[in-house]
DNA sequence: TAAGTTAGAGCAAACGTTTGCCCTTGACTC
DNA sequence: GAGTCAAGGGCAAACGTTTGCTCTAACTTA
């Protein structure tokens, strides 16, 4: 005798296919192809009908933990990004869950917090939870994690930061033309003396904005142009304020700050404010990403254009394509990056047109009010 | 004859409890006690270590659907936000995530959308992945998915808002001392014709910032006082700017603009500069939340200081006790919320302290630059 | 020394599905 | 009219754990 099935037991009170099963009198099993639409065709059509109305009358919906033990699929994918606080994952975080949300997906996020070992702990625990697939934000060049997505077969799709992997499909912004266009801008604005604030050069991002900025400034190597490098070793606000601190301290003269993002340039322009230097007026500085509100600083804050939400919406698409076939070819996306122009970058000083900047300190003068 | 596991199936090669079983002549139920630290005494020690070696070295972690199938637990928590974009919610999320996963759980997050249905339906699917507690930023007052989520038996902790429900534990800023201190503030500035722009008051936040305010009004109910509520239907920026926009086409004469949020106060301050109005020369405007950046705008926007972290951090905390101690008491916890005060807040304009402001329409003038 | 206790380990059921295979039945073919 | 076939449905194994129960042997205790 089987016993009834106890609704009570730990407070969760749901149908299972049995029960189903039983108060239609068929066997589970043609329950469970009756509930499929890829199988209920075995089973005649009234049958159907009658166990699907019995099925919606019990409020019976599929444990998907038994389910996805059975066929070693789950309606999961997994979402990694570095830094779940900063504002620029915001928009991939949404736009990736809503994507895979209209495919039934169930979405983890998980933050690597910029550490290779634990976007490997997290891939790790991700694929044990049998994760359909992964969107990743945190890629390094050359990650030893892109290499073990493939190991574990686990379909994924970098956005963002694009680990170079020949096997990995991958949606990222044009870094190198971005910044190209960056420095072009503030040349047009006259600048002859120009720094740019590099992140660490694991991430492909920052490969990509030192590149683009070196060529930039490749096409300008003559005498009467100088192009700076300096790096920073995070990503946030005070880091910025801590490395143009030392620039100014140092008798840096560049006339123009080009950040590796806005946070670094809102803190740039915490430094010079500090120092009652006036932007754009003495120093331009600019960002990339253009953040919410950015816009709204003063000085507004000229940025490179990031595509946050198409980044992870295109990002999650490309996901569910490699899910329903392994065998899709990897691909790579790039999309534009304009430049935003705003108020924070201007004329260089005493521009004179011909490329010969006067040599000068970068003056202390009080901050305007 | 057992076939052997044929590690290579579905690219996947994880070794099971089976394996790890054969490999030490055992059967599996020893081995999962052995490795299970509440149940391992009921193994020898010398067993338990070399069955916990030939793990180790077989690279074995238990599968947690199989595991989750049988104990109907699982190792996951919800997190559910109304929206994902909204940097109100970034720190939640992070903080939230980052207690869960000191002990072990990882995070589903979800989006309501600020839709009640939607907040069903995720909550109806979570708990069918059994998750093992629900943090939940989206509870309107007396919302239905709080009868929900009892009714599931799944342990939950409301954050930021409170459905008012006797069964849920609640974190949440003390909206009401807060509003209250903010129009203090603005009356300490000599102002006496205050706007308040409230948000829809299904949210105990909007009903709390309200009655602070409304609280604050009737201690100056006096004549030459003038209290003024406007309802928006969105917490936006563009909202923001349509409601003042309104207001100032009314003819609205309000010295001081106090906002349920800081992006309906930055729209607010958007309208202004549109008009030709000067913040906070003026008209002086405040938010809540005092989101990131808020103090670099211009002018730099008073706000009413929200702890994300602490709420997600403290919601999580709970929630674990809860998911250990199904008995444990309902708890609700208010964090003080201080105003920040920043420029966006300024003597009122003809302030004369004797409480009788002059009528006055707010006059279009010429926006400084 | 007989009875009772305990430690250590195995047995098998159970969690709720899915799915390859088999069986029955009626229709169709030659 | 015997054989073929397809449709419709049942059987039972499998996914990988956990856990109540049973069994055995060794160890106490009176």
């Amino acid at each position: 005798m089987r016993q009834p099935v106890d609704k009570t037991r730990s407070g969760r009170l749901r149908a299972t296919i049995v029960d189903v099963a039983n108060q239609a009198g068929v066997h589970v099993s043609t329950a469970s192809r009756a509930l499929n639409p890829k199988t209920d065709h075995r089973i005649s059509s009234k049958m159907v009908g009658k166990i699907r109305r019995i099925a919606e009358q019990l409020g019976y919906s599929p444990n998907p933990l038994a389910s996805s033990l059975r066929t070693q699929r789950t309606g999961t994918v997994g979402l990694i990004v570095p830094n779940l606080s900063d504002p620029l994952f915001a928009p991939i975080i949404a736009s990736v869950q809503e994507r895979a949300a209209s495919d039934g997906y169930v979405t983890f996020v998980a933050s690597s917090e910029y550490k290779p070992d634990k976007l490997l702990s997290i891939i790790e625990t991700m694929s044990r939870h049998y994760v359909a697939g992964l969107v990743v934000a945190s890629f390094e060049l050359a990650d030893p994690a892109a290499d073990l997505c493939l190991a574990l077969g686990v379909p994924t799709v970098a956005v963002l930061r694009d680990p170079g992997h020949h096997g990995i499909s991958s949606i990222a912004m044009d870094d190198v033309e971005g910044m190209k266009a960056m420095v072009a801008h503030v040349l047009d604005l006259g600048h002859r003396d120009i720094a740019y604030i590099t992140a660490p050069l694991a991430a492909s991002t920052a490969r990509n904005r030192l590149a683009g900025f070196a060529a930039a400034a490749a096409l300008r190597s003559q005498a009467g142009f100088r192009f700076d490098v300096i790096e920073a070793d995070a990503y946030d606000v005070d880091e910025g304020t801590r490395v143009v601190g030392r620039m100014l301290a140092d008798g840096a003269r560049s006339t123009a700050i080009l950040c590796f993002n806005d946070l670094l340039a809102v803190g740039a322009l915490l430094a010079l404010r500090t120092a009652g230097i006036v932007c754009p007026e003495q120093v331009s500085v600019a960002g990339v990403n253009d953040l919410p509100f950015m816009g709204l600083l003063s000085p507004p804050l000229t940025s490179l254009h990031n595509a946050g939400r198409t980044l992870g919406q295109v990002g999650a698409e490309l996901l569910m394509k490699l899910i329903a076939d392994k065998d899709h070819p990897v691909t790579r996306v790039l999309l534009p990056s304009p430049v935003v122009i705003r108020g924070s970058t201007g004329p260089a000083p005493f521009a004179t047109g011909t490329g010969q900047a006067p040599a000068r300190k970068l003056a202390k003068r009080p901050a305007p009010r």
